[in-house]
DNA sequence: ACCTCATTGTGAGGTAACCTCACCATCATG
DNA sequence: CATGATGGTGAGGTTACCTCACAATGAGGT
């Protein structure tokens, strides 16, 4: 099936006296291989990566509106439909119709779901420890603190 | 046109005690800011991401086979071909025999291709600058040194 | 010289994941 | 209770990939 492998970008910007990457390059660059991995944790559930997302975005939120699995996927409400489709036919996921709005549908997680978002989330924290590990705590730290500020 | 806007993802793998993001997510979290900064810097000259990093692989690896463009991109021989035809299409790219294999055909950038790729490139090196721009000298080069141990 | 096999690029056609538009049922409001 | 907004979905289009088949050429053995 060969999913999920994100496109490549192996180019540094500047042909001209590419000494060493630039810092962005070295950002998307580890990025990069944390998606790789994360592909490759995604892997024994059979799961697409955007699929993953979705699961993870019905967990979080709980039984929610379809419409607000859209939003946070930041996809068109239309594909939300597709992709909640996909995860209820494999029983990962329930609709039922919104006791308060009788034209709105909620989704939430069956227990399957439950699990295999569990699976996935623990395969997940494991390897990004794994990812991290030659740093030191303090490193970490202010990794965090610097990555916080670029954050948006 | 509505394109290049990666996918979202803005969700924590652990409901519980979400006190604070975790490395891996701060990571992609940055990484998202910084691609869609991108994205908008391409918008000017109207070119999707991956057209766009097509372009940097030609202008990088001089005159080229498209096989050699399919491997840097990760996509299959064919679909280069479609990738080049596009840019060939837009003049910013030029399709010569080889002259040592009459099997193959080299790819470069033409003038033009050249000029938008220069552009390109200057303001996504303009825009990093201001990106990381709330970092000190140390703390950058603290961030580089941790980033380039987790490239890979 | 010739036969065989690998490789290069491309035509043809398929698929996955998006999109917009139209529509129905339902809500909310004057 | 008319009128307009909203939630989800059917229908159909687009894009960027893919695989398979194939013609032309290269490379290597006999």
């Amino acid at each position: 099936m060969l999913r999920g492998m994100p496109p490549a970008d192996d180019v540094t910007p500047q042909p001209v006296a590419a000494a060493e990457p630039a810092l962005d390059e070295l950002l998307m660059g580890a990025a990069r291989a944390l998606r790789r991995r994360w592909s490759v944790g995604l892997g024994p559930v059979d799961l697409s990566p955007h699929d993953g997302r979705a699961l993870r975005v019905v967990g979080r939120h709980g039984p929610t509106r379809l419409g607000v699995v859209a939003e946070h996927l930041r996809i068109a409400p239309r594909s939300a439909t597709d992709v909640i489709d996909r995860l209820e036919g494999r029983g990962l996921v329930d609709r039922e119709p919104d006791p308060d709005d009788r034209r709105a549908m909620t989704v939430r997680l069956t227990p399957q779901g439950e699990a295999v978002l569990a699976q996935v989330d623990a395969a997940r924290r494991a390897d990004a420890e794994h990812f991290f590990g030659d740093l030191t705590a303090s490193e970490r730290r202010s990794l965090a603190r610097m990555l916080a500020t670029l954050d948006r």
